[in-house]
DNA sequence: CTGAAAGCGCTTACAG
DNA sequence: CTGAAAGCGCTTACAG
């Protein structure tokens, strides 16, 4: 079963391989209308298809990108990943997809490997782990942008949310029904881990905006796994509160379990309000008021971000940053 | 910046570039230590890294695979990638990632650009509207496995989950709880789509072998954006069901989705269990009855043959079924 | 309008 | 123990 080559389909067609190449690459300017017709039988009657890996080491373009994300179960990876293949799709480019795990060696392997195999660029959730990394990467004027997360003293473009924005209406809602003792919850603060950091100052930022005093004690940064025993902590407060937030999906999944486990009423007793919006909230009881992030915009904007990068490659003097507009879906937790 | 080559290397260290590629592979036997230690220093020296298509060039493996999913949006989908992913990481491997959207148009173009680029083998959930392209891979011997979907007429190994034994289950689970009128709600049926023929297969044959008469109108196919309707139309049956099976989860939620709109009681009302079990099945209230599908286990056996394939090419005989036990996962809705 | 030749960056028999 | 040469399957100046 050997494979058939453009010299198969020369040899066929009685021309050289550089006009079956020509061909291929429809550089048809001063090719004979026979010669057309001829090599084109050929590649029919072979069934040719070119060899795309050996078109890249002549090229170097593999038209192929890589997307490292901390990890593809999570529904905001999901969204961005489904966008950026699409754009790669209209180009005809391909996606290889890695999990990062957020362990800074398996994406130190992966950034290397993909380079290894040349992709054109890559978009990545970035660990932090690997400042040096990815200053070499600039250095090398190495198309990439980065999405969620910002690394300080790296010049590489990233998307995000306004996360600040993003608390700022969660606690503008829970507000406006008149919710003063507001809590937030979220997983340990890590400083690479962006969007917790600026959830929570935005939290702070907001109450102060609407002159509500802060409550240390309502800022619960636990391990998932703890979260049942954080939360249950904070309700036994002498003065606990009557409203949360939860800083992600993930952590509203606890929320709503602790809540479900105590048997209390959303939003009487309690109301509940996230940061991410979750396929559940319409079919919930109550239904959830959320605040969404447009995960799917943000991976489009990366994905062409990536593509204007691939295309002119001078050196970009300074790195941007995206931000975009979280949403707030106004539904019945609070 | 011109990226350092073989070529850089051999000349730094003082040898050849046979010598240096000797080394990159391994081949240490006949090595002297001096010669080594020299392209050792010279690799960290230039900071090389091999240009991985050049290699792949020459050995005809590009330790790549593709993966074909109907869409990566869907939580089946995302668990197998994930799965998937793992055992190429293993393995050094990396893995393409690409949405058919059940268009076999698209699934065509995927597959052609994928052997394009020279991929060692691929993972796909067919359309089905490829059946001379499935046929030409296996005759060329590709590498390549099916999942969740079973396309009559082709040899090739496919991994998918018991459906019917899903449904016997699920029927099972409600007969035990006292229910009789089981309804099957289903989006519509299309013969390429094996886990909706199979589950509705299943339920048929589960009620017979309990000796529940067959109500045809209790079996609803309809597209979700009209299944609010025709859901609505059963339950004005003279004699509606009093449980419903449905047969995903995007079918769950449009059922949650009615009950919720009619307030009716689950499972006092009617009681509901979910092929595919749902990330807030717990925190529902009730707590949502599932059978669940063993999703990652799928795509680690699906990754497992590939590479079985990918190793020793030579043609396996016939095409091997692979079917996965479905899992009840009792909670409080039925 | 078309072809011969060089080259992309590796690997691999083979010679010595 | 190491190197020269050929080759993987393309593309691309360049010559004619």
């Amino acid at each position: 079963m050997k494979k058939v080559t453009i010299a198969d389909v020369a040899q066929h067609a009685g021309v050289s391989k550089s006009t079956v190449s020509q061909y291929l690459n429809q550089r048809f300017d001063y090719m004979g209308e026979q010669t057309k017709a001829r090599i084109e039988e050929a590649i029919a009657a072979l069934e040719y298809s070119p060899n795309i890996v050996a078109r890249s080491l002549k090229q170097k373009s593999t038209t192929t990108i890589g997307v490292i994300v901390a990890n593809i179960l999570h529904v905001f990876s999901t969204h961005v990943i489904r966008a950026i293949e699409d754009v790669c799709n209209e180009h005809n480019f391909h996606v290889i997809i890695c999990n990062a795990d957020d362990q800074p060696e398996k994406e130190k392997k992966y950034i290397e490997m993909l380079r290894a195999k040349q992709v054109d660029g890559i978009i990545a959730v970035p660990t932090g782990g690997n400042v040096a990394l990815y200053q070499d990467l600039v250095k090398k004027n190495f198309p990439i942008v980065f999405m969620d997360r910002l690394i300080h003293g790296v010049e590489i473009d990233t998307v995000l949310l306004d996360n600040e924005k993003a608390s700022f209406l969660a606690v503008e809602a829970l507000v406006k029904q008149g919710y003063s003792q507001i809590a937030m919850i979220s997983p340990f603060l890590d400083p690479n881990i962006t969007p917790r950091e600026e959830r929570i100052n935005g939290y702070k930022k907001a109450l102060e905006q609407h002159q509500i005093p802060l409550e240390e004690r309502y800022i619960v940064p636990s391990a998932i796994s703890e979260m049942q025993e954080s939360i249950g902590r904070m309700m036994q407060l002498p003065n606990p509160p009557n409203a949360i937030i939860a800083v992600n999906d993930r952590v509203l999944k606890q929320v709503l379990t602790y809540v479900k486990n105590q048997q209390m009423r959303i939003p009487e007793e309690i109301a509940v309000i996230g940061i991410d919006d979750v396929p559940y909230a319409d079919i919930f009881s109550p239904s959830l008021t959320t605040v969404a992030q447009p995960a799917f915009k943000m991976g489009e904007k990366a994905a062409n971000l990536l593509f204007e990068k691939m295309q002119n490659k001078e050196r970009s003097n300074q790195a941007q940053i995206y931000r975009f507009e979280p949403e707030l879906i106004a539904r019945e937790s609070c």
